[in-house]
DNA sequence: TCTGGATAGCAAAACGGTTTGCAAGACGCA
DNA sequence: TGCGTCTTGCAAACCGTTTTGCTATCCAGA
């Protein structure tokens, strides 16, 4: 007893196996009361396509890849897996709705070739500037969307983080809570969202009069990196008086540095990060973030990469205005 | 120019498909010097197996999947998704490195079938009793390995999490600390760690003549359900002065239910978790919990069911000895 | 010389769908 | 009646592997 195929229901159908195919893809007509009876007998046999034989003739593999350059041992420890995980997870949902399978691809090891996955397109969570990983999928021809915008490549669709309106966001935030002179610390690899907030933060210095104070920091290093590299900041500007870490790990090392420093948060420095976290959440005092939606923003991924997918094209959309949690970092 | 096939490198090689699969395969011996030049046409043309196809004809998907039962929305919100997904990434790689693809299987809605990815094999964290998800694997021939033992599924092969020795270590842990009375906090959902858990407590509580004491909480109500339910239970239960609370949530739910009643941790109650995640790390007091070396584990996962999958069988195997790290909730 | 067993390789049949080319009948219109 | 078109459906080719059955050659041992 092995499974019923497209024969078997053809058979009892009195039809041949092309009606049959017809009818579940659409491509040509079918009579609908032959549709109807196709139907109703694959029911009862317990037909279910195939999807090796498939994907072998139409070239599809019905996977779709979910991938971060970001070494995962790296987002696993200091930073970043919260974020990558949560989208993931919610891509999870997102794809198997659609009938899709989502894969997770750990970033390629130098030189690696994998073949384990040929996906039918990819999602690339906050690429950089030359991103491994999304030359690997573009090479293979392999369609791919982004969250957050390529540097670089404003042809690549993409769910755009908005980031330089997040960031006057969280400025003017500050800036209503009674900071004078804020600081932004990034991070070294260049990532969207960190240009457009050095872009912004610059704007709305220069608005002001002052020269903007950015640092970037290299995101392995996390928590335990970030601190005295924050002291050595704050001390060289003592006028700064709120930061905006747009990096997690790096925001409670900044915690830790006002501590060091003997500086009050959020009296003598506000401090706002980005991920809406656990590290957020819990840190002490809790800091203000940004609530990105993460849910929505994978579903509007996996749409998009969908529409990228069978169009051959696709528009870059905006995210939903993210949402500003204020805590006592800053307020 | 399409994809080179195996046609292509038989036809330069000089040889026939079948020699050129048995190559890769080692289903039959092929000479080796063949072999050699079979493989050096395949890297100079550039010719990679075509998934589709070795699926159809073998049947093999080249997917493993990653499933838990507890909905994503639930992990990814109070509780657990740092588990989850810190597992997910290491699986990831491991798989990766084995050229199979790792999906991210979320938990079937009630009634819904998905066809879109039928695994070669299934990874399984933390079964309960009656679970869904193992239910819909072993239904369709899919062979499943679980990372802890499945309840009252003692054939399943799992990497065994140890949970009485992990307990045992933990209780032991809190009484050298001065703990004359320790309680237990485990979730509803009967997975094998909190009975496993709850025996080994009473065990211990038995050999000291006293009348165990624990409780079991609803893992969806995280860390807001814990805290008056984890009050009520100090308030009933006065002699207690420590607390093995493995749900994360949950702990973080007694630091503010000891906070509320007053009583300082540790000198009034220790505590120790489980999962040694972000919330354990970032509680204040930080909270003493174990290193479950998930890495390693999840590597074994992945290890063991390839065994499975390719003999039809295997034995459990055990994870590394968690490691307790002290932390000022318990010394 | 004959037998048996490796060794090395080939041709062709699967695997289960999708797609293409073709044909028969029905229908409208001149 | 003749012609074009639309509808409905079939048969067969095709996708790129794996697997099965078979042959040919070589070598050792009786």
């Amino acid at each position: 007893m092995s499974k019923p195929t497209i024969s078997d229901v053809a058979r009892v159908a009195g039809v041949s196996k092309t009606t049959v195919s017809h009818a579940y893809s659409n491509r040509r007509h079918v009579d609908p009361e032959t549709r109807k009876r196709i139907f109703a007998i694959a029911e009862e046999i317990g037909y279910r396509p195939n999807r090796a034989a498939q994907h072998l003739r139409s070239g599809r593999t019905g996977i779709i890849a979910l991938a971060s350059s970001m070494p995962f041992a790296v987002a696993a420890g200091p930073s970043r897996l919260g974020f990558l995980m949560e989208i993931a997870a919610s891509a999870a949902v997102a794809s198997l709705t659609r009938n899709l399978a989502l894969c997770l691809v750990p970033p390629l090891a130098e030189g690696a070739r994998f073949d384990a996955v040929v996906p039918d397109g990819a999602i690339l969570v906050e690429p950089r500037e030359g991103d491994p990983m999304l030359a690997h999928f573009l090479s293979q021809g392999v369609p791919v969307v982004s969250i957050g915008r390529a540097p670089g490549r404003p042809d690549l669709p993409c769910v755009d983080l908005q980031s330089a309106a997040v960031t006057r966001c969280v400025l003017d935030h500050l800036e209503s809570q009674g900071a004078r002179k804020i600081g932004l610390v990034t991070g070294v690899q260049r990532r969207c969202s960190y240009l457009e907030s050095e872009a912004e933060h610059a704007a709305f210095c220069a608005a002001r009069g002052q020269v903007p104070v950015q640092m970037q920091l290299d995101e392995a290093g996390g928590e335990d990196l970030a601190e005295p590299a924050i002291v050595r900041l704050l001390q060289r500007e003592p006028g700064l008086d709120a930061l905006f870490v747009p990096v997690d790990a790096f925001a409670t090392g900044a915690v830790r540095a006002a501590a060091a420093l003997g500086r009050r948060v959020p009296q003598d420095l506000r401090l706002a990060t980005r991920y809406n976290g656990l590290r957020a959440r819990l840190a002490d005092p809790p800091l203000t973030a940004l609530d990105l939606h993460l849910e929505i923003l994978a579903d509007l991924a996996v749409g998009l990469l969908l529409t990228r997918m069978d169009s051959g094209a696709a528009d870059s959309v905006t995210a939903p205005t993210a949402a500003l949690i204020a805590r006592p970092s800053s307020v």
